[in-house]
DNA sequence: CATTTGCAATGACATTTGTCATATCGTGAC
DNA sequence: GTCACGATATGACAAATGTCATTGCAAATG
């Protein structure tokens, strides 16, 4: 029997999926989470199978909840499920030792499909976000993700020069480089591209 | 045997509501969308009882949905799901007839509980939401959202001056207007926080 | 009828943004 | 050792943005 926790933020989807698991003969969802920490304390109790964490949940979400998880119970596989195609956060997954990444919009057999595949061993991750996030490198520099981070923060150009010890200027040019690499043409929207891709 | 269409855009959390609701000795799922459009059409061929629509859906949304389904099908109620908890969205629903607008971090019984009350007449909506509502009126005028939304398409001054036949200067002045009642800083925060309080 | 208020509309002006040319440095290739 | 390249850093300048003062109009109020 495949024991699961699962940990997501939206009651109705949680309660709908653990049932459909449970319907499953070879699973069944011991534990539950509604956010990243509450996910990471859940798997140390539980010490489950398969840790199925959504991506965007509240407090932490599931990629950092992934790492920990990974770091502390080393017995346990996770997968994580978002409705996002993020190749930037698979990547991540990856780079954290993830099991599997696995998109919302598949039907419940797939995902039952992938947590028996990955209980054999195998690693499920969506084949098209496998090649955007090899296509797609990140292109931006440390200091351009470090403006841009500022941006996000709702720092001005000058905050941002203060904080970074650098002149106006310099900040300005590395929002514009920024700003052409994402094929934007203004700040902000360089900052929902590059999170959207999962560069920030 | 309360006849309900169903209306989400992942497929998982579509096959793991549907399966719940099937669940219901007196619910039957007995169509399915995955956006606005088809949930439209599928509600005209099959005449459910209660149409369950997600609200954030691709091509068009649950709101516009809702509105043509109340408009061609009167003897379907409607019941809004959503993540978001936007006083705007539901005061859009109340205004276009809707019979209910639940948020999705209730729990299935909640859920079924509100279906049944909508099939005996009764109107269910969040209680927080109907409080938030009321109190948030949409501090907004006619061209303010105009420019907003000029804004939320990626339209420049200019643009947006030759679209809607104003100078650049009346536009500049309606965005900082904008700007101010929605306590930003810039036209793209104020286009997000009137996005998220359902005024655009 | 006079006054007030909110909306629609405008342009002047200060500030901010984004582009561009430029310089320095470290690293890798030849 | 030299050269090319990318990253880091800067300031000048044109363009865009946001604020402000102002005007006109319609509707509501006294």
């Amino acid at each position: 029997m495949i024991r699961i926790l699962l940990a997501e933020d939206q009651m109705l989807v949680c309660d709908a999926l653990a049932t459909l698991l449970d319907f499953e003969d070879d699973m069944t969802v011991i534990a539950r989470a509604s956010d990243g920490l509450a996910a990471v304390r859940e798997a140390k109790r539980a010490q489950p199978d398969i840790a199925l964490l959504d991506v965007e949940m509240p407090h932490q979400g599931g990629l950092d909840a992934a790492e920990e998880i990974l770091q502390s119970v080393p017995d346990c596989k996770v997968i994580l499920l978002t409705t996002f195609a993020r190749p930037g956060y698979m990547q991540r997954a990856i780079q954290a030792g993830a099991h599997g990444y696995l998109l919302k919009d598949g039907e419940v057999e797939q995902l039952a499909a992938a947590i028996r595949a990955v209980m054999r061993g195998e690693r499920i991750f969506h084949p098209a976000l496998m090649m955007a996030a090899i296509a797609s490198e990140n292109p931006l520099s440390m200091r351009e993700r470090d403006v841009l981070r500022g941006v996000k923060n709702g720092l001005t150009t000058k905050e941002l020069a203060r904080d970074l010890s650098l002149s106006e200027g310099t900040v300005r040019n590395y929002l514009s480089e920024a700003i052409s690499k994402m094929n934007c043409t203004s700040r902000q929207d360089a900052v929902r591209r590059a999170e959207s891709m999962g560069w920030l």
